[in-house]
Formats: structure tokens, sequence, C-alpha cells
DNA sequence: TTGCATCTCGTACCTAGGTACAGGCTTACC
DNA sequence: GGTAAGCCTGTACCTAGGTACGAGATGCAA
């Protein structure tokens, strides 16, 4: 590998995050903390921003940065071999996202019915019987999702 | 309405919701204000019980506690008058909805691919022209989705 | 050597939707 | 009237993933 150094604005830039967040990522320890100029300025291999793709990546797919630390972890420990657990984690992750899909299907449902039944007044559904929208399994906990 | 008076509590209670909440909701201007004792304790009418209903319906269907505000003061303003503006915005609601669906469905194909794929480093898989991780796209600002 | 861009650190702030705590007052019941 | 439960206020804290700011040091080119 050539070592041509690159300083944090040139890493940040170069995979697209904010330069706050590589020291963020530092905290979090996504990221090693890089090799220092005399003057105290980080100087990162251009490996990287390699780095930075996969966490990036990890989290399109859902990942938590908890996660990713975890799993860069286990990575960093058994680098080469075989069984970094993504596997598993790839599949624990895939019925997660399989829930929330199922949940949010639910919920365009409902909108839909309300939509087609042409509710109008909140309030007077509330009060009808007849109206699709979900007042009355209320009180037995009903779970929320996160819509955006 | 018979004018049977409720304290914060046994709304809560009614509504299934903390009690504190019910102070925040106020503060977010998502409840009025209600009487108050001589002593200052918060005295709600039992409709209280049925607005608390009606947030935690629309939260459920997706909507943010700002819209559910903003729903709350149209409703208010043009009470038992059509139009409330509920059709349309479900119908925004909706397409948001049908939105993060997609896009958790995209996650879901690709959790599905690198699992049939026996990706298992993601270092490897990043610097890999065949991997089916999304490596290559994300310099154009992927969007995050939030997996939960 | 000057001057400006970049970087350092610590700390605070942001959204969203709440929850918790402390110290003191009120209400309800016996 | 005593006592315990409930309620009041203000303020701080929580998760998750960052972003912003200020003061001061460094890096680099002319």
């Amino acid at each position: 590998m050539s070592e041509k150094w690159l300083r944090t604005g040139q890493v940040a830039e170069a995979a697209g995050v904010n330069a706050q967040t590589l020291r963020y990522y530092h905290r979090r320890g996504l990221l090693q903390e890089p090799q220092r100029s005399n003057g105290g300025h980080r100087l990162y291999p251009p490996e990287t921003v390699i780095a930075l793709r996969v966490i990036k990546v990890a989290q399109r797919l859902g990942f938590t940065l908890d996660e990713v630390a975890d799993l860069i972890e286990t990575i960093g420990h058994r680098h080469g071999r075989p069984n970094s657990g993504l596997q598993a984690r790839a599949t624990a992750k895939l019925a997660e996202v399989e829930q929330k899909i199922a949940d949010l299907q639910l919920i365009r449902q409902t909108l839909v019915q309300a939509v087609d039944a042409g509710c109008d007044d909140l309030v007077a559904c509330a009060a009808s019987p007849c109206c699709p929208l979900p007042f009355s399994d209320l009180a037995g906990g009903g779970h929320r999702v996160d819509v955006g």
C-alpha cells in the first residue's frame, strides 16, 4: 500500500461524510484513531475511505452504529478467517426488516381504508363503530412504528 | 356532556399513556390546558380520553406529533364542517408509507443477496466487483432508512 | 514571513417523543 | 385532623446519529 496520507477534510470529502462525523466515529469506536502529524493533525491511510464506505453500506442495510462497531470489531479479530458472523447478523437483520415491512403494510392498509371510507373527522370517527380506523385496539398496548 | 371531571392520573390510565405525556402534549399543543381545581390540579372533561385515542391512532398511522397538532388545529377550526384536510393528508401519508415500504424492500433484497452470496468479510466485499452489496452507489448521496 | 485555509479540542445543540426526579402542595379517605 | 396517595412545577435526562460553534494552533503556498 502506497503511503499517501490524507487529512481529515480529504477523507471526509472522499467518503461523502461531514468532517465532524469522522471524530464522532472515532468516539464511537467505528474508526481507529490514525497517526498524527507533528502538530497534532490526523493523517489517515487511504484505506480509511473504504472503511467509511463499509460503515455507510452497513447503515444502509439497517444496522445501527453500535451493530456496525460490533461487526467491525469481529472482523478485526478474525480478518481473513471465515465466519465473521456477518451471515448470521444479516439473517437476523433480514427478519427485522421483514417485520418492519409487515408493520408498514398494515399501516398502509389502514390508510387506504380511511381514504376509501372518506374519513374526514377523527373525533367523529373515534365515536363511530363503523370507522375503519383502529380506535378500539388501542388499550391493549399498540406498538408504534416510525415512518419518517 | 356529563361533567364528570377526571384527574391527570385517571385520564392517563384510561388512555393508556404516561401522566407525564399529558403535560408533554400540552406543551406541544396537542391538548388544550384544562380547567384547574382551586388548588391548581388539572380537571379534564371525559372527552380528553377520546382526544388522546385520536392522537394515538394518528401516530400509529405514521403522523408525527407536529402533523397531529396541525390536524387537530384544522379540525378545531372547521369542526362539523366537511374537508378537514384529513383525506388529503392521509393520501400524502400513504405515499410516504409506500415509499418507505419500497426502500425497505430494496434493503431486504440486498440483505437476501448478501446472504445468498455468502458475504462474510465486508472489507473484502468492498474491494470485490462481484459482491452484491451497494458499495459503488454510495458517492451519489444514498438516503438512509431507519429500520430499528 | 505573511496570510488564509484547515485542523484541533471541548462542549453544546439538534430532532422526536417522550421519561425521570426533586421538593413541595393538594386531595381524599378514615 | 392526620396521613398517604396523588399532583404540581421546573429541569434534566434518554436514544440515535450526528452537526455547530468558538478559540486557538497548524499547514502550506506565495
